[in-house]
DNA sequence: TTGCGTGCAAAGGTTTTGCATGGCA
DNA sequence: TGCCATGCAAAACCTTTGCACGCAA
């Protein structure tokens, strides 16, 4: 847990907040900041930092090695599922209503607690299956 | 696709075979193949290969950068959504019918076309909730 | 015998770490 | 001023690749 505060921790929160929609590895933030001057060390420990308080969360992408962060906005995220656009990349929150559905489904028929944080529902979104 | 047969890639999917509720890394199948003197290189080419060929799934587990494989059971494995506990860290195959159910429910509700191979969800399992 | 697959070692890419410096409180 | 966070560079880590040799067909 940080005890100052940043110039380089606001502005990497702020990104992650300006870009609901799309998952970024460490490296990608790195490059999207570069006019900040913010260096790889900095990115890394703060990212790691956030995670760790929750701000952030780790997801990857299917046949890729690196790691992908995604902001979670506690009113929005808190207990729904998200899914994963394998084409355009774009991360969509599943409504509520569905996203209770498949927990009851999940642990009635097969006893299983989902974890809806670390899940992501991979495959392909409304726009880009036209 | 492999011409010739060899002693290593059958040792390599014999032991993915011969453990189908776990999921390993490069890494692990190497430490665990040490007694067969199999090079890291021929592990990880043959990995890519029966990935290639739908033998193996590339996975993630929470929390960890590297990639994990899991053997898929043409038979069992083909439409069913794969459970994965994070305590125990085996893999589970979800009933056909509530995988139905749920990709019936995602394609309705969310307009979202599930990939059923690259979607892993994360939870405790029924032995280790107890 | 042919040429694919292996083993070894080096290279590659991402992430972590040690240490001195700078900046927040 | 005290000490946390940063920046830089080196190290660590996993994975990929080049090349010569061995083995399957």
């Amino acid at each position: 847990m940080p005890k100052y505060s940043t110039k380089q921790r606001k502005i990497l929160l702020d990104f992650f907040k300006n870009n609901t929609d799309v998952v970024f590895s460490a490296k990608e933030v790195s490059e999207n900041l570069k006019k900040f001057q913010i260096s790889q060390s900095s990115v890394y420990r703060n990212i790691a930092e956030l995670e760790k308080s929750g701000k952030l969360v780790r997801c990857t992408k299917p046949n890729s090695r690196e790691v992908f962060y995604r902001f979670v906005n506690p009113e929005k995220c808190g207990e729904c599922l998200h899914l994963s656009c394998k084409k355009c990349g774009k991360t969509f929150h599943m409504h509520l209503k569905s996203s209770d559905l498949m927990k009851n489904c999940l642990r009635d028929d097969e006893n299983f607690q989902i974890d809806v944080a670390d899940t992501v529902i991979y495959g392909i979104c409304k726009g880009c299956r036209k």
